[in-house]
RNA sequence: CGGGGCGUGGCUCAGCUUGGCUAGAGCGCUGCGUUCGGGACGCAGAGGUCGGAGGUUCAAAUCCUCUCGCCCCGACCA
């Protein structure tokens, strides 16, 4: 493809509403255009990297022995009322819905399990056709309360979405493993570095789940890891050990401090010089909200740790959990906030504690007055231990729950999420097969997602430097450029055309920049902000059938220099031929 | 939804506090000429309902009211 041709522009400064590199290089470089937020625009170079990661998605279900579908965006609401989810997405506000002309409820489908469900329920009656396994790429809608970051939360994005259909829980496991490996295959073809990590499964239900990270410092998902042992968690999923508490102190009454305005453990700290933060227990209040009532709850945790929501939420089985707010404090405390305790609070109010209290003796907490404290307060004999669960968030050094390593925290971008939904769906929907003894049984599903259009921008955010993107290879919009420097300059002209012929034989993606009267200085700033990893300038050495050999990813392509036209042509054939390699052998190397 | 901020040529912004000339700059764009290996230079141009509606005023980008949109921080997720 001639450069020259292309709907092509490029901005010299980012667009004011980027806020992340990917959404800022991609606007910059005419990838992306925003329509509204969280709706965008694929430019023609945005869309040749969504059709190579598409081409990968494909090649890697089908050949896992997957089936390729399509199914309506469109939606009535009463199948999402069948599966019970229709009340909770609405109230979430996640869901796109309307009347059409005769009034029936519609909605824009956010993913599709009802819609594959029901589909299914009516083709499948025995054991005998099952497992089976269908996929398809669909451009999904979501309302999203906060869309950001450009191609990493939109409120419409590409979503790849694969349901697998087993006889037996151990059918659905193992649909589930070959998902895994598929999921592997995928990210490590598109030339991302990734971590695969154990998740919450949210909403979506069930009973096992993992996420594929794309590790980036940008990422809005912390991950514990251990290096040590290999785990790899989501921090709302992770269980760590903690480092136990001091020995208990002597014992002395419960008593009252006076403690103006000191509303948090670094204010304490300040007026305890001698008291450590493991003898300070927090009390954090939270609204939890269900179907039918509202909870106030209170959970007390070590002074050095945190709560996470995630697994309090889970816990409780609530539908939503929140701080709570100043009212709602001083209402079961009595008490300004930062003042909060487990002795004296309002019946009403749900106490429970985090682990990290359990042996905490001797302790300063919240007094439930305004600037007041309790000191020497001890379990069992001033209150009664509330149940304990484990509700902490895990801390970089924590040691792993084995003991045999410690804790990294790092930051990823969810690109692709798996789960075992069990029979949560088809029980509700009633997608049910007759087993070997004629008895009828639910459908046990698992579910699978990988953001394709947030795989494109999540490579941008691991790939980048000041000057632009460095697209991995197998998912460049194009493998190499070949950068004209004067364009209409006969050995130029003659050298470049035969690069290009040569390589396009050879099925390699060109771009030829032959745009005539533009500099030098602009042809290479934008092909450094492109990205595009492999290039072939031809320029000042071209009657000598000489080139450039200059790429944009010098861990991929080697040391720049001067090369004789052919070898560099070769080259790039060599570089191609091993980036596609991950294609089953015998298929011709993907076209488009 | 709660809190904060912003809407002025294609892009990035100034002007608004204290109303007053023909609404500006840089980049980009068009034409001509000189340049030509890291965003060149000169000359001549085109391009703006100042987000929208209403109001105050002799006079509104500027003040007031309403409204639409966008961005950031929080709960959601591929």
């Amino acid at each position: 493809m001639r450069l020259s041709q292309m709907l092509f522009r490029t901005l010299r400064e980012d667009p004011a509403d980027a806020e992340v590199r990917s959404h800022a290089l991609m606007a910059r470089a005419g990838f992306l255009h925003k329509l509204a937020a969280g709706i965008y625009v694929y430019g023609p170079m945005l869309w040749r990297v969504l059709r190579r990661i598409e081409a990968i998605v494909r090649e890697e279900h089908d050949r896992a022995g997957c089936q390729e579908m399509l199914m309506p965006a469109l939606q009535p609401a009463e199948l999402w009322r069948e599966s019970g989810r229709y009340e909770r997405y609405v109230t979430d506000g996640i869901l796109f819905h309307f009347q059409d002309r005769k009034g029936t409820e519609m909605c824009l489908g956010p993913t599709h399990e009802e819609v594959v469900t029901d589909f299914v329920r009516q083709f499948v009656q025995s054991h005998k056709q099952l497992p089976v396994i269908l996929y398809q790429i669909q451009t999904k809608f979501r309302d999203e309360i906060r869309p950001r970051f450009g191609l990493m939360r939109g409120r419409e994005f590409i979503m790849k979405d694969a349901y697998s259909f087993d006889a037996s829980e151990e059918g659905m496991r193992a649909s589930y493993e070959r998902m895994r490996e598929v999921y592997r295959a995928i990210f490590r073809r598109c030339g991302l570095r990734f971590t695969a990590v154990e998740a919450d499964s949210g909403a979506i239900g069930g009973s096992g789940s993992e996420e594929f990270m794309v590790d980036a410092d940008t990422g809005e998902d912390a991950i514990a890891v251990c290096r040590e042992t290999g785990y790899a968690a989501n921090v709302e999923k992770a269980v760590s050990r903690i480092e136990p508490p001091p020995p208990p102190p002597e014992e002395r009454p419960m008593h009252k401090e006076p403690t103006p305005g000191a509303r948090s453990c670094e204010d304490l700290e300040r007026l305890f010089p001698d008291l450590p933060r493991q003898r300070m227990v927090k009390t954090v209040l939270y609204r939890a909200v269900f179907p039918d009532r509202e909870q106030v709850v209170a959970v007390l945790c070590r002074g050095d740790r945190e709560l996470n929501e995630v697994k309090l939420l889970n816990h409780l089985g609530a539908l939503h959990l929140e701080l709570a707010d100043e009212k709602t404090v001083r209402a079961a405390t009595g008490a300004e906030p930062g003042f909060a305790g487990p002795i004296g609070l309002d019946g009403e109010v749900l106490l429970l504690a985090d682990r990290s209290v359990e042996g905490v003796q001797g302790f300063l907490c919240g007094g439930n007055e305004t600037d007041t404290h309790y000191l020497d307060v001890w379990f069992g004999r001033d209150l009664e231990m509330p149940p304990v669960h484990d509700f902490g968030l895990v801390q970089e050094g924590d040691p792993s729950e084995d003991g045999r390593g410690r804790i990294t925290i790092t930051r990823g971008i969810e690109v692709g999420h798996i789960f075992q939904l069990g029979t949560k769906y088809s029980e509700a929907m009633q997608a049910i097969f007759a087993d070997e003894n004629q008895k009828n049984r639910p459908i046990w599903m698992g579910c699978y997602g990988i953001g394709v259009s947030r795989v494109a921008a999540a490579a941008i955010e691991q790939n980048h430097d000041e000057a632009g993107m460095i697209w991995p290879l197998p998912i460049a919009p194009w493998d190499v450029l070949v950068v004209q420097m004067k364009a209409g300059q006969e050995a130029q002209d003659r050298l470049a055309a035969q690069i290009v012929e040569g390589l396009e034989a050879a099925g390699v993606e060109v771009l030829w920049d032959d745009r005539p009267k533009v500099s030098p200085g602009i042809k290479f700033k934008d092909a450094d902000l492109i990205g595009i990893p492999l290039r072939i300038v031809v320029g000042r050495e071209a009657e000598a059938g000489r080139v450039e050999w200059k790429p944009r990813d010098g861990a991929l392509g080697g040391a720049p220099g001067s090369l004789a036209a052919g070898e560099a042509v070769q080259r790039v054939i060599e570089l191609v031929r091993a980036a596609r390699s991950g294609q089953p052998a015998g298929e011709p190397a993907a076209a488009g």
